[in-house]
DNA sequence: AACGACACCGCAAACGTTTGCGGTGTCGTT
DNA sequence: AACGACACCGCAAACGTTTGCGGTGTCGTT
């Protein structure tokens, strides 16, 4: 056991041919004759060949691997990206490399250095929320490796790019709540210098000012992560008698929001009516249902991944980049239907 | 742009020297003296040199790529695993190359041997629900790949494996059941011919017998995702008023089977209690807040990848294989408190 | 008889490293 | 003067492929 793969090598010795007539037989080269041909497929059939895809690689340079840079694995719109990646990318001969930069950025520049080093021949990259430099970022562009952003990508950066249109999201979203007569509604926000924070609070905003309400600051609080919602459950909860509504940068802040204001007896929709961002299989497990504007993940992997591979396979033709736009689309359930 | 990479063959030329002498320079070996050293060292920094590690990997047939074929990476379960791998490979200098076989044996077959071909220095695999041979595997370590299993792995092949004890698990899961007066509990199982549904049952009338009960073959189901339970819905509804109890293979069926109840207005755990098996997030966001038995994802993948690392750095000592059982934990909450 | 056309195959270099081995040059010692 | 010890460096082969180029052999044609 532990026995070596055979190597074209080893079957020129054996047939007692050049290794280079091996090579081209077993693909079908004119220069072989049919006889050479049948020997040579016949022999690497029964032996089982399978070509070395190191050497391959450094042949061509080229690995048919597509590295991926992601903030967390274990948070299911991720997964559900990296779902949609693997099923083209698979479907179209390449395999993937993940790294997951846990939202650190030293980490997510020594994952961009790995993936430069194995030679991947594109990168998916999703911003760690530490991400506030690009260096990393434009080496990989510099040394010919295309990049393609999903969900969070740097505006500072020329790049392709599949986002989802995050200020028609939560302006559909704060308007649903306006539509069943919230009045002061408040905004848990995601972190500002990330765009997608950014236009999300924006979309909440603009959806105020349309219904001629004054907005006002304070209804605005930092506040993205099921831990955030505890440590910021005082506040909430004092807030709790004034406000109507929520509206949380994603779905597991509304759900802890839902679940704080619950223990506190405040009845929701009744109450205080709670809409989300995302749509995971949590918005459905919720109690109540929760609202929410669907973002898929799916989709949005497919999407990046197909952009990916165009560009690298359109080899040295001049490369137009894109962004595509996702279009959410609003989830009602029970937590905001009064 | 598109600047290649810079190779010791570039920084030889430029510095008139060979290639051997850069490459050692940079690797500080003796033979070459400390004036040398400097300069190449020196010029490596300045023009960003890094090793391909293409090259690298075909000369040492090692990549330090640790390969995974899982059955779906939008789970949470695996999706912890996921990062729990990561983290300790990552620390170990290790990348992972990821597969996951949709639960699709074919696709098993083909992802391992693509991790094959690209020469992974070992496999982390939990086995897709319809596999039923292990010839991929045996190729795998037939040519020498170590294969470590978490979670799903077949009793036929001598490998390392990290699993739960499930029948412990769910013996204890079924003991709290009767501990709080059911009398009469419906089992929702998994696939019988994966060792992890049939442990689960297994433990479930041990638990029955070891109280005393007859074990009643209708009581159990074979049923182990939310869309199966949907399907099932009538047949279960059928049995709602003479069960008191119901023990699911996982938190995702438990809680599709509470949806169902509630919904024909019968109460958790007043009527029927209820408890899953997994303890994902999903457990504590349910309503009412699921108990189940914490498996823990992340140690899980992290005690299978220390376990691959170790057989892959102990070269050519005889390897004993180990199986690593990790103890799975009750986790009470209101599904199952009266 | 000589030449061209063609079929078929192998040499060698290349991708970017590493490393055993040998070679040169400079000392100090006898 | 000759030799040994040592420092320092380069050649060449190797990992497993691919591919341009050239080479040989067999025809048929004139």
């Amino acid at each position: 056991m532990a026995a070596h793969q055979v190597t074209i090598k080893d079957i020129a010795k054996i047939l007692g041919i050049s290794a280079s007539t091996v090579s081209r037989a077993l693909k079908d080269h004119p220069d072989i004759s049919p006889k050479t041909k049948k020997m040579v497929q016949a022999f690497a059939e029964k032996v089982q060949y399978r070509p070395n895809a190191l050497a391959l690689n450094l042949r061509r340079s080229k690995t048919n691997t597509i590295g991926i840079i992601l903030p967390e694995i274990v948070h299911h719109f991720f997964s559900s990206v990296l779902a949609g990646i693997d099923k083209i990318a698979y479907a179209a001969g390449y395999n993937v490399m993940i790294c997951q930069s846990s939202e650190d950025y030293d980490r997510e520049v020594s994952d961009a250095q790995a993936l430069l080093d194995n030679r991947v021949d594109g990168v998916l990259m999703s911003l760690s929320k530490t991400t506030h430099q690009y260096d990393h970022i434009r080496n990989l562009i510099d040394h010919g490796v295309p990049v393609v952003f999903f969900d969070r990508a740097p505006e500072e950066i020329e790049a392709d790019k599949v986002i989802i249109d995050d200020f028609t999201g939560s302006k559909i979203a704060t308007h649903h709540l306006i539509a069943i007569g919230c009045k002061k509604i408040l905004h848990l926000a995601g972190p500002q210098h990330l765009s997608i924070g950014q236009r999300r609070k924006e979309g909440y905003i603009a959806a105020l000012e349309e219904n001629g309400f004054s907005y006002n600051p304070e209804y605005i609080i930092k506040c993205d992560t099921r831990d955030e919602v505890f440590a910021n459950a005082g506040k909430i909860l004092k807030m709790a008698n004034e406000i109507d509504g929520i509206f949380a940068v994603n779905d597991s802040t509304a759900i802890a929001a839902m679940q704080v204001l619950l223990k506190n007896d405040i009845r929701i929709p009744e109450h205080i009516s709670v809409i989300g961002f995302g749509d995971g299989p949590n918005a459905t497990i919720a109690y109540p249902p929760l609202s929410t504007v669907e973002q898929k993940g799916i989709e949005m992997g497919q999407e990046a991944v197909k952009l990916l591979i165009k560009h690298i396979e359109s080899e040295n033709e001049i490369h137009a980049n894109e962004t595509k736009i996702l279009t959410p689309v609003l989830r009602i359930r029970e937590s905001t239907t009064k």
